[in-house]
Parts: structure tokens; sequence; C-alpha cells
DNA sequence: AATGCATTTATCCAAATGGATAAACGAAAA
DNA sequence: TTTTCGTTTATCCATTTGGATAAATGCATT
């Protein structure tokens, strides 16, 4: 039999991790097995998590460290873009910055599942999570913060940081719940795939911010 | 020995309800085995949860049932309370009144834990939540948001459930992210600590409604 | 004191789990 | 063609898992 194209080489990996990205965001870490991923990617068994990724876990750790990555450079390209023409200049402008760096630009046919992974990992496995992040990849996040610290100079430290904590969980619970939505592929969901729908998650998360 | 009188008779459900809902909120549910909650429960070994719920599963149904339900009746006696002298008013009452009737009244020692129990299922096992409430202790969630639209008659009905559903999505991350805090006991936690905080909370909510 | 009954305890079990390892495979290089 | 080496496959393993069951326990009633 030939071998599959698609998966072959070093393409395993990547193939592997899109797989059990999609799992992991449906049913938790906890809730799918290394056997569920390599069947679910095509593999007859499971000693590919093994060979490629030592264990279970260090795949989990990879897989945050690869989408924290990814969002902590769009992030900090975003910023960049703006502040080379003197932005951003609202706190809208930021929250734009914060909610379209969190959608993956080139989602997998099934649709988009980091927001999903990460909130359950924080909720579920939080000491793992801030272990494989050791700090790193956050540099964006806390830049857009330092914007909306210094669009916001009137207001009292205290009270902005307790907003922008409130911001931070407001955030995840609502892209989880946007990918939860679209993952659903029985319906349509109208909402969601308008594409003014993320500029209003801005709005909204801004006004929390200025209210 | 003498029988520890306070997991004696019927007492030792709710004691293992309460000991598993601190488990299942800090690991989720796929991350304790009945073994766990037995050992943190006082008990020998596993078998007092088959004697009394049947199964994992079965707890975990009647841990989602007893806590929405709970929250249900907070919720429609707050809401009667208010319409008996012509309230709600303000969006903010009523966002108020969704938040603080979220919050365990009598929570045990080691702190709340129902909110992120609830989020983390809704996220990885979004089927058995769903099945378990079947629809039902909805109704005061329900009543707020008709309130809400009473109260918003010039928005228009997409943008008014648009802006609910963010809301929804906000008071999950945020009421999960303060469970999360607060179980930390290594430091304090002054600003969840901080009574007016939830009134806070309330007011992030309102903002997203009525900006 | 003797009995009844709800509860707890001590085991047992089949299945599933993450991981390990040797053999098989196949494309590319020699 | 033969060798090399990265990858996949077929098994094996010890441990853990949820669940089942019979025996033991102890309180309340008589």
């Amino acid at each position: 039999m030939a071998r599959d194209p698609s998966t072959a080489h070093s393409e395993a990996p990547a193939h592997i991790k899109a797989v059990a990205l999609k799992l992991f965001a449906e049913r938790g870490v906890n809730g799918v097995t290394v056997r569920q991923i390599a069947e679910a990617a095509g593999q007859k068994n499971h000693a590919a998590l093994t060979y490629h990724f030592g264990s279970k876990e260090a795949l989990i750790r990879e897989m945050i460290v690869d989408g924290a990555r990814a969002i902590d450079a769009r992030r900090n390209a975003a910023l960049d873009r703006a502040n080379a023409t003197g932005g951003p200049r609202t706190v809208s402008e930021v929250m734009a910055i914060l909610v379209e760096t969190s959608v993956d630009p080139d989602p997998p046919a099934w649709g988009e599942c980091y927001n999903r992974f990460v909130v359950g990992l924080q909720l579920s496995n939080r000491a793992l999570f801030m272990d494989a992040l050791a700090g790193r990849w956050n540099s964006g996040y806390q830049r857009c913060l330092d914007e909306v610290r210094r669009l916001m100079p009137h207001m009292p430290a205290d009270i902005l940081n307790q907003r922008l904590v409130f911001m931070g969980g407001a955030i995840g619970g609502i892209l989880a719940g946007r990918e939860t939505e679209l993952a659903d592929r029985s319906r349509d969901h109208p909402m969601w795939s308008d594409a003014q729908t993320l500029d209003r998650v801005a709005q909204a998360l801004a006004a929390i911010i200025e209210s």
C-alpha cells in the first residue's frame, strides 16, 4: 500500500497536533486518550505519539506553546503596525487587536479550537498550562494592556486593573463560546459567521473598560 | 472505632458531593477518579460512590442539577422581590441579581466551586451538561434576560440578543476566574475579597449591554 | 440482649490507559 | 542493488479505571 502523502515524513507531527487540538478542545485533555488521537490522525496505533512527542503531556506542552507563540506574534505585529502610524488611538482599537489576533487566520476544516483548548486548560490543568508557558509568549497581551493604560490616564490604576481583569475573563468566555457554537456544524450560526461580530466583541470589551 | 458523625447516615452523600465539587472544579470531571473522591471524603474505599449514586456519571448529573436548582431558586426569589417593588429598574440591577445569585451564599471552607465546575463541563462535557439539565432550572436566567429586554426597548432585538450572548460568555469567564483566584490560598486576593467587586462585575456586564 | 437494616468495608474483575520495544517498512543515498 | 535511517506497525506491559458484590459494621427498634 502506498504511503499517504498527506501524513508522510515530517508532516505527521503537525497533523497529529491539529487533530489532537480538535479533540482536546471538544473534550479536554483528560477526556481524550492517546489512542483516540492516533486513530483520528489515521495512525494504525498509538506508538506514533511516543515516537514524535515522547509522551501525551509533552504533546500538550508543545501545543500550548505553538498556539501561544502564534498569537503573540500576531499581537506584536499588529501593535507594531498600529504604533507605526501613531495608534492605537482608542481602547476599541486595542480590543480589536486583542480579539482579531485570538482567532486562527488559517483554521482547519472543522473550525477553530485553540481558545477552547486554552480556556479548558486554564480551568482544569492550570499548573501544566502555566509551567508550559513559563511567562513566555505573553508580551503581546501585556503590550495591549499597556496601550489601554496609556489611553486611560484619568482612571485610577486599581479601578482600571480591576476592569482589565474582568476583560480578560470576558474575552476567554466569549471566544470559547464562539468556538463552541461554530464547531456545531448541525446548523448555521449567522451571528458568529457575520464578519462584524468580532468587532462588536471588541466594542463590548472596550465598554467594560471605559464605562 | 466510633463512626465519624460528620459523615454518618444520610450526610455522606452531601459530603461526597461537596468534596467532589471541589475536585471537579480544580481538575475537571475527567481529571478526577472515583477513588480520589472517596479518599478526599474520608472513605476507606470507593464503593460508597456506587452505593450512594450508582455511578460517577450519575453523581455528576446530580451535582449539575443540585447547583443549577439552587441558583435558579435564588434568581427567581430575587426577581420576585424586585418585581414586588416595581423593579428591577436598571440593567445594572438585573446584572447584580444575575451575579449575586451565581455565588454560593454558604460556601465550604475551601471556597466556591460551582462556576468553575459548570464552565468546565460546558467546555468539555457539553452533551452531558445539557442532557442533565434538559432545559430545566433555567427560568431565573431567562427572566433576567427578559427584564433586560423590557428595560432596553429602543435597542434592535438582534443587537440586544448579540450583546446578551456576549454577556453570557463574559459572566462565565469572569466568575470562573474569580473562583480560581479565590481558591489559591497561598496569597491574599484583595480585589476579589472586596465586597464591592461583585457589584463592579455587574456594572461591567451592564456596560456590555448598554454601551 | 436480640433483631433488622442502612451503610461501610474489603476484595474482585474486565477494560482501558500511557508507555515501551522490537520488527517491518520504504524512500533516498551509496 | 544494497545499505541506511527515519518512520510506522504490531505487540507487550504494569498500572489505573469504573464498577460489582459479599461480608462486616453499627445504630435503632423491640
